[in-house]
DNA sequence: CATTGCGTAGAAAACGATTTCTATCGTTGC
DNA sequence: GCAACGATAGAAATCGTTTTCTACGCAATG
């Protein structure tokens, strides 16, 4: 391991001055004669030269660097945000540091800070924690934060948001229309704003069509101990939801999940158990991944718009970053409902 | 957005010098007296200071970061894998710059010029191309690089492989032993070695159980055209495989795919043209993601532990950047056959 | 008592780049 | 014919750190 070429090097093969060398190098604007420029390059190529990105980073106090930090890439919802999110960024030459929060307060605020010390140009997040002062770090230092998902109250923050209520309440109704009234909500923990407002439309949609909701018909999974970084969470909660669904004395026909891994994993323990979907119990789920497909049966979902979610919010960025005048602040996704086989339509519809 | 703390303005505080100032906050072994450690550390705090790693790791020769290459993280196989080494990098205090290739050469090889720039300590690679002269680049300024899932032949170079030729054996030999004697194998371009390799130990199987093999049953999906990175190619190819098998004139009654991601693709377009899985056609995979669980029906296939190839990966490159005897340079994991329902066993068995 | 060595602190050099400042041409304008 | 200007090039300052070098006082050693 030799000491690496710098531009030093470069400057004393062509007889050039390290000034000239930058200049050819770095595309600059400043004029240099076509002799010395094609020495340089030739200079450059048989040195074979490597910029060291964090001087010419440091000096031009420039990362071309955005941080996205998201729960886990395990869930295909999220890897397809960070898909979308890559690729804006990388049509405009910028890197993306991807952190996976796991869920977990610490490691997000962890990671926040290791994005200030890394000097990145922004942050894209899907936020665990409705904490404040954290992002606010950001804007003190100037540096762009767009929430993505989560929609967050009162905070003077760039938001690209997806309606979860109106979703949550796309999916009860489909339901109710389809003669279901004994259904349940299954969900992880009520922590974040989307699973609330989503519970929220879910109960709108049920007094709307006059069924009454019986509190033991929302079923909330325990708090994740994170264990293991591998296993999907989402979908073994999903398989413990089945399990608690089973042992409810008035069983309900039908449950909306809160997410299509869970609704998966839910679906995966009922075959098990040999409960039938959907003929014992219709089930719909939130996302339509990629494998809402391919479940037995095939998913009934609410489509949610992510990979776009993705472009959109990195293009919102860069906008501000070139600092356009981005007069919308918070933009919102609209839901579909996707129908596929796992809802029944009962009888007497 | 005014201009930032630095250690500067630290010192100028704390009525210390920048030196000083440096080796209280990076924790230095330099004996600095208990008073002026605490004045400068509440002098930090006071002005909210955040360390600029680009300064420090400019200075100190090293990022703290290391790279990783892999085609795309929509496939729920190489997520595995990314969340093995992140967890490992993470236990270490780096960070990972994570790169999608996209099955595109050009790209990798760009990702791979970017690693170089901002000075990586490390890179994992599940490469696309063969080409050698990229990799030797690293080993040349020092830079240690983990080749991961695809053999690398003739290069002096750390590799962490799959044994595939004896997961494409035992996948054909249950099929074999299963009855069926017209055995196809669907798969993407061969165009590197795990899908080569995969396809040897298939032939091997069959010979070996004395059944011709039909050329025709080799069927291999076209290059595909990165225009929407989000879409799940692998799937897609599936979809079109099926297409293709059914219109075969002597329709095989098994099937080996090069990963289930294909293979869920595969059953999908099967089930919607009425081809019945395992009743028709028998279908195993390849990787054992989370998802073969939940397809209709559960898929048979051949295991991969990527989370552990991950965690390997990033062990062995921390093993080796600590200096330590790294004795072994080549670690092949092994296949195991996951029996589920996608195989239907022929009567004659 | 002279020498060594340790604890402590700041001055200054260094990391690898970019950019401002100076300087020297040759050319143009009047 | 002289001032002004544009093109070109290098010297030197700079970005925010870390680290080497110097320095000084004080205790220990012989």
């Amino acid at each position: 391991m030799r000491k690496s070429v710098t531009i030093l090097d470069i400057a004393k093969l062509a007889h050039a001055s390290p000034a000239t060398v930058s200049r050819v190098l770095s595309n600059s604007s400043y004029p240099v004669s076509a002799e010395l420029k094609r020495k340089i390059k030739s200079a450059a190529k048989e040195l074979n030269y490597t910029p060291n990105l964090l001087g010419r980073q440091l000096k031009t106090n420039n990362s071309m660097t955005i941080g996205i930090i998201v729960p886990s890439i395990s869930n295909p919802f999220y890897s397809s945000i960070v898909l979308g999110v890559e690729e804006i960024a990388r049509a405009n030459g910028y890197q993306v540091l991807l952190c996976n929060s796991h869920q977990d307060v610490i490691l997000e605020k962890q990671f926040l800070q290791t994005m200030l010390e890394k000097q990145v140009k922004g942050v894209i997040i899907s936020s665990i924690s409705a904490e404040k002062n954290l992002l606010r770090q950001f804007s003190d230092k100037g540096i762009c934060v767009i929430s993505i998902d989560q929609h967050r109250e009162g905070e003077d923050i760039y938001q690209i948001n997806y309606d979860y209520r109106k979703g949550g309440f796309m999916a009860a109704s489909h339901l109710a229309e389809c003669g279901h009234t004994k259904i349940a909500f299954v969900t992880a923990p009520l922590d974040r704003p989307s699973r609330i407002y989503m519970v929220q439309g879910f109960r709108d949609a049920l007094r709307e069509s006059r069924i009454l909701f019986n509190d033991g018909y929302l079923l909330v999974s325990e708090i994740p101990k994170n264990t293991n970084y591998n296993s999907n969470i989402e979908f073994e909660n999903g398989k413990t939801m089945a399990r608690r669904l089973t042992e409810l004395s008035d069983r309900p026909t039908a449950v909306v999940a809160c997410n299509d891994l869970m609704a998966l994993g839910f679906i995966y323990e009922l075959n098990r158990l040999g409960v039938r979907v959907p003929d014992d119990v219709s089930v719909i789920g939130f996302d339509n991944i990629d494998f809402a497909n391919i479940s037995m049966p095939p998913l009934t979902t609410v489509d949610h718009p992510k990979y776009e979610m993705g472009k959109f919010s990195c293009g919102m960025l860069f906008q501000v970053l070139n600092g356009e005048n981005v007069n919308i602040s918070e933009i919102v996704l609209q839901p579909k409902l996707v129908i596929r086989n796992s809802v029944r339509v009962l009888a007497n519809c």
